[in-house]
DNA sequence: CTGTTAGCGCATTCAG
DNA sequence: CTGAATGCGCTAACAG
């Protein structure tokens, strides 16, 4: 592995001179970028990347923190990233942290230990005051509703687009409605309970603690609902049930649970998934890709012009109905 | 942003020692440990990542090579990749190539300016001619059958599998056989062809071209299934669908298109995802979290035992036969 | 147990 | 247009 001071040696030239090539600079002469070339072929030069991270403080990677890769919603997102990366030729690090805290301090501390230029957080278990701090390295950008602090945010209200869908279903006529959702416990699950209650009361009804199912992620997890909802002395008409995944689960089982969809019990999912297409499912829209590539585009500002500061984007989400609500 | 040097002056010792305890080496007294991690402290020192990748040659990073980021099979593939990447302390890189030829070069270039310290590609477009050179940058790992080359290989027999299950259907008295595949311009796609020609012949019966349809990728690309069906003048009576999503999109869209399932054409899905179990489709399970995990863990090997040379394994597969065939 | 020293490979002033 | 010299921040002999 040849480095910079052989090249030179090479070519007969200076270090500078080789370094002036590598890095499009005017101001070589054609004879002595032609003799650097030749030399960079023959020796089969490759620049150590290593170097140049250290020298320039710079590594043109962003890292992006989400609990699980295998999940429509944050591979719609995450795709928007790359998508929106690829064009200013950034590197992308996955970190997969299970909402895991201490995994996703560990990935701050990347961007602590210049590993990494900027830092997307997709989900998160860890505090606002815990990661504000890092803002002091590099841009950190959250895709929630982030209010006055050092930290940029790309994100679509889940309180108002819950609000939206409870109404939807209230003027359809729905008094006992119920939702079930991935996670209740972080910042859009809290943000949707208080928007079931405060929603449900403003219209003058009422949301039920019972009617609220906590950790449906995926398909299979749509198996719970029924048990659930036989166990409850009266039950919910109406069901939001955040993804589309859950919801489309939901949907292709159950008639063998004696349910039918909407007559029985209507539903609406979110994310406006393929799936919820296929299967007419009532859903909410946002526009993940487009979230994802704002996501990476404010944050590669703000690398690159250190002096912007953080900003906030609010997505606007749109209902479709079809046929489950 | 304070240096070792710093740190060192503020401790009252050397940059040796301080590279000591941040290195948790032996053989430092406690008193001055102490001091270090004491000015560490009051300095808010982070270690440059950048130096140490630098002077050790390594950077704990994997890259891994995929296609499209938004698919299951390569979602799921790169959760197995993840959860082994986790137990090593190794960080990956995403990159989404598109089949892009170029870019899959660029991260082969990564590797050569030790960026990455391996790189695991789930499917490509570049050559095998192209791809083997990397390998004295360090170790390159492909999801096929890669035989007598400096490559390691995790993969799943395309062609067994689609002897097996085109025997399978063959023996359920189906003498038209057709299949519908994500892409037959790669390795797997020629494999699955061959298969497909050879197991039939060999059965007696024989393959069209016509019967093959290219170009199915996820869930909507079912749609393009049925105007292919009624264009043909003899149509299969069974079908292969590389991709559980593009099975279930054609199940459940079949109604409205006049077929059923599988009285009127049967078919068989791949890679055992949870709607394939939900809908019950007769699938090809291949444990592609196994296969994500064993990826990482021999590319790890090889990393970190450079006198490992290029392994090679293969997966079993099953199929499991529920409704649809 | 500890400090001195010599690089890792490169970009970039600053003179010429 | 070109080269010499300096340093990015850290690790690892080596000598005590």
């Amino acid at each position: 592995m040849p480095n910079i001071k052989q090249i030179a040696k090479a070519a007969g030239v200076s270090v500078s001179t080789v370094s002036r090539v590598l890095n499009q600079h005017p101001y070589v002469s054609e004879a002595k970028r032609r003799a650097v070339e030749d030399a960079i072929e023959h020796l089969k030069y490759a620049r150590n990347m290593n170097a140049v991270h250290l020298i320039k403080g710079r590594t043109q990677t962003v890292a992006v923190i989400l609990p699980h890769i295998n999940h429509p919603y944050f591979m719609r997102l995450m795709e928007g990233i790359a998508g929106e990366a690829l064009k200013y030729n950034y590197q992308l690090m996955l970190c997969q942290t299970a909402y895991n805290h201490d995994e996703e301090l560990k990935v701050l501390d990347m961007l602590k230990n210049k590993q990494i230029d900027g830092v997307i957080i997709s989900s998160r278990s860890a505090s606002l005051d815990q990661i504000e701090p890092y803002s002091a390295y590099g841009p950190i950008l959250l895709c929630e509703d982030v209010k006055d602090r050092l930290l940029s945010s790309v994100y679509f209200d889940h309180y108002l687009s819950f609000q939206s869908a409870i109404t939807f279903l209230w003027e359809k006529g729905h008094r006992n409605i119920g939702f079930a959702v991935n996670r209740l416990n972080n910042s859009s699950g809290r943000k949707r309970l208080s928007a079931y209650y405060d929603t449900l009361k403003a219209l003058g009804g009422s949301g039920r603690a019972e009617w609220v199912l906590d950790g449906c992620r995926d398909m299979k997890d749509s198996a719970a609902i029924f048990p659930w909802l036989h166990s409850l002395d009266e039950r919910p008409t109406a069901l939001l049930i955040t993804g589309d995944e859950v919801a489309a689960g939901f949907l292709l089982t159950a008639p063998e649970h004696g349910f039918r969809v909407p007559e029985d019990i209507a539903i609406i999912g979110f994310d406006n998934q393929p799936i919820s297409e296929l299967l007419g499912i009532t859903t909410i829209d946002i526009q993940l890709n487009d979230i994802g590539a704002r996501a990476f585009a404010i944050i590669y500002k703000q690398i690159t012009n250190r002096a912007e500061g953080p900003s906030v984007e609010r997505f606007q989400f749109k209902l479709i109905e079809r046929g489950t609500a």
